[in-house]
Order: structure tokens, then sequence, then C-alpha cells
DNA sequence: GTCTATAAATCGATAGAC
DNA sequence: GTCTATCGATTTATAGAC
């Protein structure tokens, strides 16, 4: 008895799913350029030849991922504007779940990005995507940040440049996942003491 | 006239430097396993061949990089634990040096670290280095820290966890000079804030 | 010391069988 | 939808000329 077009619908998208997933630790630890298409296939579970059943090519494979990652973090700080509270607490919220995500796989989207960003060896198309996502992110989170020292919850000074320190750590938090392999992650608090308008000079 | 045996070492002495100078760029950016050996002979100026008079595979030279940043790193905590004043004046100054370094071509440093802990893709006298270098200067620092906590200049709290906050900070930030190609760093108190007492819960 | 030519191995991508 | 066989291009590393 054949399958369905329906049956047929679920497969793909459930291959593609498989794919994707073991893509991303592939690409993470192996690098976009030198991970082979053989490795992501045996870390889904099938031959190279099928991964070519549904993706053009390997590049497309990480375009794919990268653009998941960019439409991620967008999505997390539009949640996190729409929060309720003061904004040291929807910068609480945003900054517990990004901690979570990097304990759980996370981590792994930090470092192909990293390399998305760092690397020759990564597709025209991923060049061009990053700077626009990643600047308009990064500014997003500046009325937050702006409102908060309005209201003098944050220090003064240069909001893009808190802003950047604040992604910054984050970012080196989950590549130093990869580096202490059981250390725990701090807390939200102690993360956003960059934040603070304590003793500041 | 033949060359002297004194200046066919400066000769040997300054090519090698050359390609360390050049590997050091091209493994950054491309990532050591799929950097190519002719990269790192055209960016340093001269034919792929001759890279393999002077390096027995590409391996030994990212190796030979690696050990380089290991020793440098530990050599900059040494200086911090031996400066004078305050132990929040000895992390500034640290902080200060390692900003500056980020500034010229310490980034890229940073960025083979990076790939050093999170690639599979990396020699294995190089994975065995890392785990021990990396834990023993990080708890070098912990006695600055720790004094710094007992003069209530420095949060209380796990005193390693602030180490590895500190670190991931700044390791942060130099993947950051990647990603914003012209964004001036943050200055060290920026930085520091991260161990201020300030509004601790 | 430096270069060019080449051998040997690897891998992305395709074709075709089931 | 899935797999195996294969082509073609790339690249490490070496050999030998200058």
């Amino acid at each position: 008895m054949p399958r369905t077009d329906e049956q047929n619908r679920l497969i793909r998208d459930e291959r593609r799913e498989q794919i994707i997933r073991a893509a991303l630790k592939v690409f993470a630890r192996r690098g976009m350029a030198s991970a082979k298409i053989s490795d992501i296939a045996s870390e889904a579970g099938f031959s190279h030849g099928l991964v070519y059943h549904y993706f053009k090519s390997k590049e497309e494979i990480f375009t794919t991922l990268i653009r998941r990652a960019l439409e991620n973090s967008a999505m997390l700080v539009q949640h996190a504007k729409r929060q309720a509270g003061t904004p040291m607490e929807r910068l609480q919220w945003m900054t517990r779940v990004m901690l979570q995500n990097i304990e759980s796989e996370g981590a792994y989207y930090f470092l192909i990005m990293i390399q998305a960003f760092t690397s020759d060896a990564v597709p025209e198309e991923v060049k061009q995507l990053l700077p626009e996502h990643f600047l308009s992110t990064l500014e997003a989170t500046l009325p937050i940040i702006e409102e908060g020292q309005r209201a003098g919850q944050i220090a003064q000074g240069d909001s893009f440049q808190l802003a950047v320190c604040y992604y910054s750590l984050i970012q080196g938090l989950a590549v130093n996942r990869f580096q202490l392999n059981d250390a725990p992650l701090p807390d939200a608090e102690t993360v956003l003491r960059i934040f603070s308008p304590g003793n500041s000079g």
C-alpha cells in the first residue's frame, strides 16, 4: 500500500528537521567549511545522498540555520519589550531566557553565529544577512536600557555601549560552556550587574 | 659570496615569524581545518612549498599559535598579581592591557582560542594542552578577586563564578570586534562593573 | 633558501538503482 | 524516499630543479 501525499509531506518535514538539528551540532563543532555532509548525514542517522534530496547544498543548510538563529533572537527581544514590569525586570526576564537557552542547545547557535561573523568560509548570502539583523536586534534593546537610565535603575552613559557589553557577556558565557564543561552558569543578577549604576567613577 | 650560518639563522627566524603572523589571521578567519597552506603562504608573501620547509604540517603551525596564546595570557595574569595597588587597581590594569590587545591583533588570538576549545577539527595535542592551562590561568586571578572581596571592593559570592563572568565578558568583547566593525570598546571601568558590590539583591 | 610540478587523499555533488 | 557508485575539484604534503 503506497503512502499518501500527506504522509510523504510529514516525512519530508521530519527529515528536514532532523538534518537541521544534526547540522547545528556538526557545524558548531567542525565549522561550516570543514563540516562534511557525511558527518551531518550520519549524525542524523542516514546516508549522505539523502541530505542532497532535501537541501541543494551544504551552504543552504548553514544559511537556514543562521536565518533561524536571527529570527529567534529578534523574537526574543520583541517579547522582552512587551513584557510587563520595570525596565530592569524586562531585562531580567530576557537574560533568564537566554541563560536557559545556553544551558540547553542554544550554546550551539552562538557558535555558528560567531562563525558566521568571523569566518570567511561562509556563504555570501549569510554575510549579507548579518549586519542589518544583528544591528537592529541590538538597537531594539536600546529603548529598554534608556528607560532604565531615566528611571535611575541603570548606569548613565552611552546606551549602545551598554547593550554591546551586555550582549558580549552573554555571548562569552555561551562560548565558555565549551571551555569549562561542568561550571554552572551565573544567575541573571550577576549578568545584569554590568548595568549597575552603583559606583561609576 | 655565500651566506654565513648567522645570516641563514636570521632568515630562518624571520621566515618562521612571518608564517606565524600570517597563519594567525588565516586560521582566525577560515578555521584550522579549512585554512589552506597556500592561504598562509600568500598572506606571508611566498610559495606554499616554503611553508613546509619551516613547519612539518599545518597542525604544527596551529599548535605553535595556541602555545603562544596560552603563554601570553598566563604571563599577563602573573604580571597583574605582582602589580602595586589595591585588588581593584590590579584588575583595572589587567583589563586595560587586555582591551588594548583586543584593539590591535589580540582579537585574532581570542578567535583561534575559541576554535581550539570548540572545534573537533583541532590537533590532539591542542586538546590536551587547553584544559589545564586555561583553568590554571583562571584560578590565578582568584586570589586578587578574593582579596578584593575581603576589602569590600568586590561583590560577595563565588569568586570562581566572578572570574568566569569577567573572562567571558572580555572574550565576548573580543568576538564583538568582528561583529560591529567600528564600535569602540568599552573602557575598563564599565567592564569591571561586573565586580561591583553595588546593589546585589 | 625558494620555487614549481606532482602524487595521494578527501569531499561536495550527481546519477541511477531499488 | 533512500541508498550506493562515481565524477570532478580541491588540497595536503613531497620531490626535485634552481
